[in-house]
DNA sequence: CAAGACTTGCAAACGATTTGCATTTTTGCT
DNA sequence: AGCAAAAATGCAAATCGTTTGCAAGTCTTG
């Protein structure tokens, strides 16, 4: 997504592109693994950025649905760029804390069975994963 | 699981099963839902049991294996029991917020996929799913 | 270019969770 | 049972991530 989409679609929501949030995706796009507010916050090179403004446009991007909070079980929630055409979950080893991403999902397979269980729709899910990596593996 | 087991699950990791311990199980595996340490405190009878001690006796069942942590993007975590031989994850509404289990679970599928694409093994994994369910379904 | 809308920095506030410490309860042994 | 050691608890204070109020700065749009 290039940088003209991102600014019609916060535009789209009454949102500008700032200094701030075009850093901010800069930063999300380029990162191989979802971000901590504190490491986005250290890689900022505008200067003078507060956490809080921070904070405040990763929600703003969140809600526009450019950005996806993801809880990987740690004290601070973690952010990454929604990509077109991309699913992506992630897989974190417990032994070493290195994430990766895991493009296969099976997860939509299940909508029948929980529309039959429960009668609910399933419009969205959260799922990640735990596991040993392969150099932790053995050890 | 009985009181007795999760006593010998306690005492195999040196820990002990105190009154606040016992009422905590009892609330945690009569809830049809995962709880929130304050919904947790509210429900106890006995008397004056601190709030930090709800939460150290959650991180302390959890520990051993006995209770589960779970994260439905609120701004608290939920707890529940682990019961054997079930494979539990939710749905919530995203409309009313109503909570429901959804035992069939696929992600196991993935592990072959995600051995071969990043070389983990899957160990764990965190599933929880958001829809609508029916009641709010065409409001 | 002006008026209103959106952003920001800063400091203070928040809410969930954790911790230090002195006291009480439980355990393990005799 | 009786007791010393280990673990758990209440209470208050501290942490930590995150949010918010507000005044000042920046954008957008006509």
């Amino acid at each position: 997504m290039a940088a003209m989409d991102i600014a019609d679609h916060l535009h789209g929501h009454r949102k500008s592109l700032t200094r701030a949030r075009t850093e901010i995706w800069r930063i999300l796009t380029q990162s191989e693994k979802p971000l901590s507010p504190k490491e986005i916050h250290r890689r900022l090179t505008v200067h003078k950025v507060d956490p809080a403004t921070v904070y405040r446009n990763l929600r703003a991007l969140k809600d526009v649905g450019l950005v996806r909070e993801i809880d990987l079980r740690e004290t601070f929630k973690r952010y990454e760029a929604i990509l077109p055409g991309r699913h992506v979950h992630h897989i974190m080893c417990q032994v070493c804390g290195r994430i990766e991403k895991v493009r296969h999902c099976v997860v939509q397979d299940m909508a029948d069975a929980i529309q039959k269980e429960s009668g609910f729709t399933l419009e969205d899910h959260y799922l990640e994963c735990f596991g040993i990596c392969p150099n932790c593996q053995g050890i």
